[in-house]
DNA sequence: GTGAAAGCGCTAACAC
DNA sequence: GTGTTAGCGCTTTCAC
């Protein structure tokens, strides 16, 4: 059972999966035929579409994306960057992208990017060598270096909870600055007056400890109290930083954190500590995840919208990726202070 | 400046990027030799190396991995399937297994299965249609449809966070039936006598729980209290699960919860309650979060190591996706009950 | 409505 | 060490 002497060398051999070849052959149909009754069945006749499905069925085939999307120049893909997953605030976004993104055929590739940025130029790289339809830039500061390249590969690119004055292509946020002081005023109206900040350290959460520092002042209150904690946040920083707070300032009224999970961690230590909230201190919190509305007392906290503007980014990527024009490139989703027990 | 009208049709034009064929001639050698000096640098001269950064750092060069996957039949791409994003107990797994992918030069796309299992299927199609090097399946009940599509595809699959007796391919997990039994012995040996177990409504937590259950009958202790709450499990369902028990079940003296926001769920009904932890009842939870070992009191839980189970599934798949043979497919990564403050 | 030819950008296989 | 050739599996372009 030698091999056929005669038979020219196969150069290559294929992976030994299904391919359309094999699908049109045993439809009786071109290999372009089977393509378009899976993909523009409208364009083939009715018979052509069932034997074609009938084949399909009985081979098992699924088609190569990759080969598809090197042919077509769409990928059908969609890169995501979060500085880590495992901060809870971006969960959100990324399950209602990874979902809107699905229902339309996409796939979502996920990048960490790490706060500190450094690996952010690698991960660039591996991205647009993937050739996304489509990059989603989540709570990430990106460097000049990064802009140019993204600029340069001409992919469309959403980037997200931030207002920039300048964005790379497309925009779905908010104005941390207007939250900053909305929170300022809003504890202010509740009768506080001596604020304090605990924000993670990130440039976001930065901007809003500013505008929250400089509204205070400008509502003539004393000088904000500002302990800043590594990023990501963490419950136990929070308590620390209370901790520290009763150190140094014992008697602040009220705490504007930058996440609520920092929230929760003042919380924690207020309770620990026999502080009672919000009569004694009153905790603001960031995200509004699914916790803070069951807490005890229920967490005051500044609610995004993360599952619209995840849905926002799909619908922005899916748009440029189909060659629809999207006229209104920046989209504020706003926010709102959802006022519970805490104040 | 009439296009050329004798030259042939340029029947497609590309994308316009830059292409490893004009890196190669910028560099006076064949695109073989430009792709050997960037793969393979090894394998080509000095001088060779040189010239071919040198054009890649004026062109702006990035490969098309696409292609390049194509070619290779190699896609560098490894999916991974979670219920959903949002459960917290797989991030850390997912955390890992993307940083140690990213550091072997292959990248994480994600998909979303839901806890219902409907869209499973759709899922596998796009999945397996992207002939990834790799699939992790992470806490997911996957169709014996899904399975036979997994083993026709010929794709390295590993499954995580359980241990099953008929492993797909490779498999990183623990036993959810020694985690029942041993916190069932656990309170026991804390002289619980009255347990209960708030469970989300999951394969795998019905497994912990009908062990603990099984467990404490063993133990002689009266028939465990069950509250089923649905999956993803919240602080919100905890909080109502300890309401229910607390009027159905006054005297319970300890509750197992399957996951650590859950416990806090009860914890903070607890408190509410003016209930005393770990005096009046005691409280498990399952993850061991972040958050749990800074609660007030310390949350005792089930210590699952996500950051291993996602290193040792990207070796896996790096390892067979590189042809080396993997000897030992099955690991027990184990657990740990962690004492602390609420028992 | 259907098909033939060409090629997307890259790499495996085989020379030299 | 370097090059030639032939494809990976699909879709675009053009023709019938």
């Amino acid at each position: 059972m030698a091999t056929d002497p005669v038979s020219p060398r196969r150069s290559r051999r294929g992976s030994g999966a299904v391919t359309l070849h094999d699908v049109a052959k045993l439809a009786g149909v071109a290999p372009i035929t089977a393509s378009r009754a899976i993909n523009t069945p409208e364009q083939v006749s009715e018979g052509v579409r069932k034997r074609v499905a009938d084949a399909i069925g009985r081979t098992g085939y699924v088609p190569n994306i990759l080969a598809g999307g090197l042919a077509s120049a769409r990928s059908r893909l969609v890169a995501a960057v979060v500085p880590t997953i495992s901060g809870p605030v971006f969960l959100e976004t990324i399950q209602s992208l990874t979902g809107a993104l699905a229902e339309r055929g996409y796939q979502l590739m996920l990048g960490q990017s790490g706060y500190a940025g450094d690996r952010e130029d690698a991960l660039l790289a591996a991205i647009i060598g993937r050739r996304p339809d489509g990059i989603v830039l989540t709570g990430i500061m990106h460097s000049a270096e990064g802009r140019k390249r993204l600029l340069g590969a001409a992919i469309p690119v959403v980037e997200t909870w931030d207002l920039t004055p300048t964005p790379i292509d497309m925009l779905v946020g908010f104005s941390h600055v207007e939250v900053g002081r909305a929170v300022a005023q809003f504890l202010h109206a509740k009768g506080r007056r001596r604020l304090a900040v605990v924000s993670g350290n990130d440039e976001r959460a930065k901007r809003r400890q500013d505008a929250f520092a400089a509204a205070a002042r400008a509502l003539g209150l004393q000088d904000v109290r500002i302990v800043v904690v590594p990023a990501p946040t963490t419950l136990r920083s929070g308590r620390d930083a209370l901790a520290e707070l009763m150190r140094t300032a014992p008697n602040v009224d009220a705490v504007f954190c930058s996440s609520d999970l920092l929230a929760l961690g003042v919380m924690t230590e207020a309770q620990a500590r026999g502080i009672r909230t919000p009569q004694q201190i009153a905790v603001v919190g960031f995200g509004d995840l699914e916790f803070a509305e069951s807490l005890h007392p229920a967490l005051t906290t500044v609610r995004i919208d993360g599952t619209a503007i995840g849905r926002q980014a799909a619908r922005f990527i899916v748009d440029r990726a189909e060659g629809r024009e999207v006229e209104q490139r920046v989209i504020d989703i706003g926010f709102a202070v959802v006022e519970r027990g805490t104040t």
